[in-house]
RNA sequence: CGGGAUGUAGCACAGCUUGGUAGUGCACCUGAUUUGGGAUCAGGGGGUCGCAGGUUCAAAUCCUGUCAUCCCGACCA
């Protein structure tokens, strides 16, 4: 590309409405532009960075033989009803009618049309495995879109499903997709980790995240310091190995606490350590009213809640309800005498005179026993914290931020059943397919990138997914040798297919730098003074100081760096 | 969906309290001087001040409504 005669802009100054590192270098550098809220253009620059991620994903695709195709985005309502997902989905889902008010959505995820597609090519055992991918775009109508092309609304996604006879033939594929997420993310050169993940609303046997490293991330990943566990949060279980309190139990007496609600409050006006409380917190859980009990320091994982009963929905319940079933003020609420279901964390059987809530405004009780109340369910309640033990070694737990980029799931036969996809076996019985479904964000990747890898100048992209790898600069264009040289430079990569920017502008070689540093370009060569000698500067984006080379030997080593 | 804030030129903002010819920086155009890390000077173009009502002789400014965007929270395969 020749800068001259192109679209190209850089602004100099963040934008107002990007929060993020990410957000706001992307739309400095041109490559993107917030349209409405969480809905995004894709400029030239940005959607040659999208091209790159997603050729490669194609390439690792397609080396696993799965096979292409695209799928509508606007899709008849009743078919995410008749897979019993419509409900799920809720307000996540653009919902829109058509000119006979027959209701459509945009589709935020595939499933059930790839399920569709499948039943055209499967009849018997012998049409199975295969594996069916596409790059589409997905709508989700997000809450809250934030962080640039992190959150948004409208996203293109690799997804991908496959088809088997068997949960054996399920994990051969779930194991070549997985393999190849991997590849890919090594190529893209992005920071990752892979961990357990819940299966939330799509359902299945297993669901695995790719998680990007960084600060910005909206999810926890739970990390051992001496093994290789890792998991989201939201499913990583804590063991029962706590350890007995040998106490002396003591007889429950009710204390007033005038206006302390908070445990830090109660904690203070009793001179108690947050650790000798009991929470109780009253949750909604889809219709019914349950209190979970937590160690004062301990918080509810509502993951694991929800779980526990099977439901759709789980949020604190709200302060009239808590008034209703508690005959108190939010922050009083304890186990002895609900009539609600009382489900408590299984750290509490091994505490000794704790101190719960008296369901009693400005009241709790002190020195509680398990004798003194019987709760409904005794589980793994809490969510896991640093520090704590790892579930599987012993090691110590530490937490680190990530961004879901990937993720995938072994579904089993969850939507052939709903969707009659079945097969005939060896036998000429019918059997349901077992599928797998694989989701993979290239615009995400493209934040997550940035994310990971600027600097005060701007974006460093790596090689892989650079919109161009090279950018030649012309110093100054009243010098004809310089521009003459620069030209031929341009050309030869130019013939060696590579991407390459030729900034011809007649602008001030500080600018000129300034924007190819803000865009990412990982290599520049700069055409100046000695171009009269055949002499050219070469410097990478990640290096302080640029080398004089000859012309030749400076493409050559260009060339050697790219196509390694 | 709850709480808070903001909408003025492509971008970032001032002006609003106390109504009276719409401003600054960057970007853009012309010219000159410059020319190796976001040049300087001079001149210039571009905005019905989010939208709709209302008050007023007169509204960017005051009032009402509405829409949009952002932040915190809730939610989120």
């Amino acid at each position: 590309m020749k800068l001259k005669n192109s679209y190209f802009y850089t602004l100099r100054e963040n934008v107002k409405d990007e929060d993020s590192i990410s957000g706001n270098l992307l739309a400095r550098s041109g490559m993107i532009k917030k349209n409405s809220a969480g809905v995004y253009m894709y400029l030239p620059l940005g959607y040659k960075v999208l091209q790159n991620i997603q050729n490669i994903v194609r390439e690792e695709m397609d080396a696993t033989g799965a096979q292409e195709v695209l799928m509508p985005a606007l899709i008849p309502e009743e078919i995410y009803v008749n897979s019993g997902r419509r409900a799920g989905f809720g307000n996540g889902m653009f919902s829109l009618k058509d000119r006979n008010l027959k209701p459509y959505v945009l589709g935020p995820t595939h499933e059930e049309l790839f399920a569709m597609a499948g039943s055209m090519g499967i009849h018997s055992y012998k049409d199975l495995p295969f594996n069916l991918y596409q790059f589409q775009t997905k709508f989700r109508d997000e809450a809250r879109p934030r962080f640039g092309l992190i959150r948004v609304r409208e996203f293109i996604m690799k997804d991908a499903y496959s088809f088997d006879t068997d949960l054996a033939g399920l994990d051969v594929s779930y194991q070549k997709m997985f393999d190849a997420y991997k590849k890919s993310f090594d190529r893209m050169e992005i920071d990752y980790k892979v961990v357990r993940a819940d299966t939330g609303v799509m359902g299945g046997l297993l669901s695995e995240e790719f998680q990007a490293v960084t600060d910005i991330g909206e999810d926890v990943l739970v990390l051992c310091d001496s093994c290789n566990y890792s998991s989201n949060l939201e499913i990583s279980p804590c063991p029962d190995n706590y350890e007995d309190s040998t106490e002396e139990m003591l007889e429950k007496e009710l204390v007033f606490t005038p206006n302390a609600k908070t445990i830090e409050e109660v904690s203070e006006f009793l001179g108690k350590k947050p650790t000798d409380f009991v929470k109780t917190l009253i949750y909604q859980v889809d219709d019914q009213v349950v209190a979970c009990m937590v160690r004062g320091n301990r918080d509810v994982n509502q993951t694991k809640l929800q779980k526990a009963f099977g439901a759709t929905e789980v949020a604190l319940a709200d302060f009239d309800t808590v008034k209703r079933v508690t005959n108190a003020n939010v922050g009083f609420a304890g186990p002895i005498g609900l009539t609600i279901p009382v489900i408590m964390d299984y750290e509490i059987a091994h505490m000794r005179n704790f101190i719960v809530g008296a369901n009693q405004t400005d009241y709790h009780y002190t020195n509680v026993n398990m004798s003194d109340f019987t709760p409904t369910k005794v589980m793994d309640l809490r969510e896991i914290q640093e520090n704590d033990i790892c579930p599987v070694c012993g090691g110590k737990i530490y937490f680190k931020k990530g961004i879901e980029i990937g993720n995938t799931f072994k579904l089993g036969t969850k939507y052939s059943e709903a969707m009659d996809l079945y097969y005939t076996d060896t036998n000429n019985k019918l059997q349901p397919v077992v599928m797998g479904s694989y989701g993979l964000g290239p615009g995400r990747v493209m934040a997550a990138l940035v994310e990971q890898k600027h600097d005060d100048n701007g974006i460093i992209w790596p090689v892989s997914v650079a919109p161009y790898k090279v950018a030649v600069v012309i110093i100054n264009n009243k010098f004809e040798d310089q521009v003459k040289l620069a030209n031929e430079l341009y050309d030869t990569f130019k013939a060696q297919g590579i991407d390459v920017i030729l900034d011809d502008r007649d602008e001030r070689a500080g600018v000129k730098f300034k924007d190819m540093d803000l865009i990412g370009v990982p290599v520049r060569i700069t055409v100046g003074k000695l171009a009269s000698e055949g002499k050219v500067e070469y410097k990478l984006r990640t290096a302080q100081e640029a080398e004089t080379l000859d012309a030749q030997d400076a493409v050559a080593k260009a060339l050697e760096l790219i196509k390694k």
